[in-house]
DNA sequence: ATAATCACCTGCTCGC
DNA sequence: TGCGAGCAGGTGATTA
């Protein structure tokens, strides 16, 4: 579930029943995610109290007294809060038990999403340290992407969607940003004008707070925390509507693979 | 340094 | 009804 909104979402519908609470059990079904899950995971855990629940990318940390878990969701992930009448599925792969009683079950029948655990500043950390800015920052504007994107001449989408550049910008906001942006997805990012990456900036933080406001983007299996499903799909211009007529001059959009990922855009709205 | 490809998994949909 | 192909929101590692 994966974009930040989605993430964001997440880690607002956590926070109020897991915070303050103290750890009692951790249940392990299956190690094998991205990255094996620490062996101990239960005794790393036990009787620790949660005191923050924070986001760094898409990556959600859950900080204890003694340490941080780092969580990413990968691409369908979920975190849920379940009481213990709720029996564990096939594709539940960890509790983490809370002295109120309520679960926090991590789901992902695709596995590529990661549990892991620090002791050190999680910022640090090995998957976190080397990431760009996140997009909701004073940091994350028009000047910096014009000169970060000088010498690069891959499409302008995979740019956006590269980590180190800015984090937060998966394919379904790269596709709906570069559509309100009226950039083609395929420009190159060193021919795109200061203005123009102005324009975007401020687009790319619109839609990803209009995305937060709504609960993240419902998608086959998106639901957050608290069961209610996100309602941002509606509202999709561009990603999943390849050959469907453009929103604003009612040709047909055209579908593409970048980096292997599906792109949508407009031939006539986008340039 | 930059860019393209691979790899990790399961489940669903589509066409034959 | 069954079966293989292709696709899915991510991203680190590997290869050119």
């Amino acid at each position: 579930m994966p974009e930040l909104p989605e993430v964001e979402t997440v880690r607002n519908g956590l926070a109020p029943h897991i915070l303050g609470h103290t750890i009692k059990k951790s249940i392990v079904r299956n190690y094998q995610l991205r990255w094996h899950i620490p062996k101990k995971l239960n005794s790393i855990l036990l009787e620790q109290k949660i005191i923050a629940v924070t986001r760094r990318a898409k990556y959600l940390l859950i900080k204890t007294e003694f340490g941080t878990l780092i969580i990413h969701l990968g691409m369908s992930g979920k975190l849920c809060i379940v009481d213990q009448k709720q029996k564990p599925l096939k594709h539940d792969h960890v509790d983490i038990i809370l002295d109120n009683g309520n679960i926090i079950r991590y789901t992902d029948h695709r596995r590529f999403g990661c549990i892991l655990w620090t002791t050190d500043d999680p910022l640090e950390h090995k998957l976190l340290a080397h990431l760009g800015p996140e997009p909701l920052t004073n940091t994350f504007k028009g000047k910096y992407l014009y000169d970060k994107s000088r010498k690069i001449k891959k499409p302008i989408k995979q740019f956006l969607m590269d980590n180190k550049i800015v984090v937060g910008v998966g394919n379904i906001y790269a596709n709906e940003a570069l559509f309100y942006s009226k950039i083609s997805p395929l420009a190159k990012p060193c021919d795109i004008t200061l203005e123009q990456y102005n324009t975007l900036t401020k687009i790319i933080k619109k839609t990803l707070r209009a995305a937060i406001k709504q609960g993240g983007t419902t998608l086959r299996d998106f639901v957050s925390s608290d069961g209610n499903p996100g309602y941002f799909a509606q509202k999709l211009v561009a990603y999943g509507r390849g050959g469907e007529p453009c929103v604003k001059c009612e040709k047909l959009l055209i579908e593409v693979k970048l980096g292997g990922r599906t792109t949508v855009y407009c031939e006539d709205c986008q340039s």
